[in-house]
DNA sequence: GGCACTTGTTGCGGTGGATCAATATCGGGA
DNA sequence: TCCCGATATTGATCCACCGCAACAAGTGCC
């Protein structure tokens, strides 16, 4: 019984070549529901029993070592699926979701999963595309980690988060989702400290604005040089 | 004209649940072909042609930074599928296949993939799985880039070299295909010098064992323990 | 055999950034 | 309204690791 407009998912990629009969059948199969920011939508460990598509917010997919640090693997943005272990043949989900902000997922049991596949045109290949980025993207992060000074690898996240979530003001954009020094620091395995220092500094140089967990940046272009800094 | 046997892909996943008739098929349209060991099977930004099967040696998956540093992002055994970027939506080649030893591949041109998926049964369902693992590897490569030392990432190293490639020998576990130190710094994101000192100190507790280019492990436990330090 | 190249070892100094500590400021709840 | 927990700032200290240099030991090639 949802009571949701088939024109939420059109313009989605994985459901674009479908016709509104076959998005408004999606849509009845569907499970919605919404969360506060800071909930676990599932759970590193736990059984892979359904896969979501996040309508809105956003998402920090997140693993926890065995000595208790948090660290933060990539970020999912609206109109994204998140979750899609059976189709990568995961018994138990790998890493646990976060709602940075309020939430509102739908979401599907898995055993449609083949189901969608076979009978939905583009839906295998819009995904795997999914999967495909997310790789390229946590390659890239491996490269930055292994290679790149602390200020490099923060300028680079800063910069993946407006590129991928920004959203324009009038100051410059400004990272769409509530974020604090700690987070930051999870995304680049340093600390918050080092964190605050860095943007105290880039502040000061008129690069970002920041106010408690927002982050606004005015010169890009400067912080895109910051981050491929030769050091 | 391939004179391979049938009987060379029966073992592994993807054609695990095949008839002799279909791998048969699949090896006609095969291109098999010999690396000697440091040569590139394709390169980062080449337009996706072609996926392949190791079928024999073993291989680096490389990215190369824009500032010149080369990184490995992971090791391919025999058996395995790779440069599977039809499978992800890719038009060109994320990162670098290099030949750690004399390799042998077979490859098939990807207009070959849909047809696979449709065709046979279990192709796509335990291709993806691979892809699944890689990608459970790499979040497990940027936690221990992001939080661990470099003592303990480098332990983690060879023992997943060990695992998923070793050899057993009389005096312990050998990694499976030639490695330099400098290999491993660029694995870890740490210095050639850095590793030649842990395994001078690990060599002298009788935890390793090195020769040029090869390293035998011959006290995995404590390596692990190593590992897992809490520093 | 001899030469050049690759690979590995080890001492030493400098430093980037972690860590600790103290304080300030914001926001939400009773 | 006040209070407490979450968040942010900034100074001071310390050490793990990098990066150089100099050398040793294999390895392949002519």
């Amino acid at each position: 019984m949802n009571n949701l407009d088939a024109s939420l998912l059109a313009d989605i990629p994985p459901f674009r070549r479908l016709s509104r009969l076959q998005i408004q059948e999606i849509l009845d199969q569907a499970q919605s529901k919404r969360f506060d920011a800071g909930r676990a939508v599932f759970s590193e460990g736990m059984p892979v029993d359904r896969f979501y598509l996040l309508l809105d917010g956003h998402i920090r997919v997140v693993r926890t070592t065995p000595a208790g640090d948090q660290i933060i693997v990539l970020h999912i943005a609206s109109g994204q699926l998140f979750g899609i272990g059976a189709a990568l043949g995961h018994k138990s989900y790998p890493a646990t979701a976060m709602t940075a902000d309020d939430c509102l997922t739908l979401s599907w049991p898995n055993r449609l999963w083949p189901d969608f596949v076979v009978r939905f045109d583009g839906f295998a290949t819009e995904t795997y595309k999914v999967v495909g980025d997310r790789l390229g993207e946590m390659t890239t992060r491996i490269m930055e980690l292994a290679t790149k000074q602390v200020e490099q690898r923060v300028a680079s996240a800063v910069l993946r988060m407006i590129t991928q979530t920004g959203r324009k003001v009038d100051t410059g954009i400004e990272i769409g989702f509530p974020i604090t020094r700690q987070n930051i620091s999870d995304m680049t395995g340093t600390t918050l400290y080092t964190v605050s220092r860095l943007l105290s500094a880039w502040e000061k140089d008129g690069i970002v604005a920041s106010e408690r967990r927002r982050i606004t940046v005015t010169e890009p272009g400067r912080l895109q040089a910051l981050s491929q800094a030769v050091g």
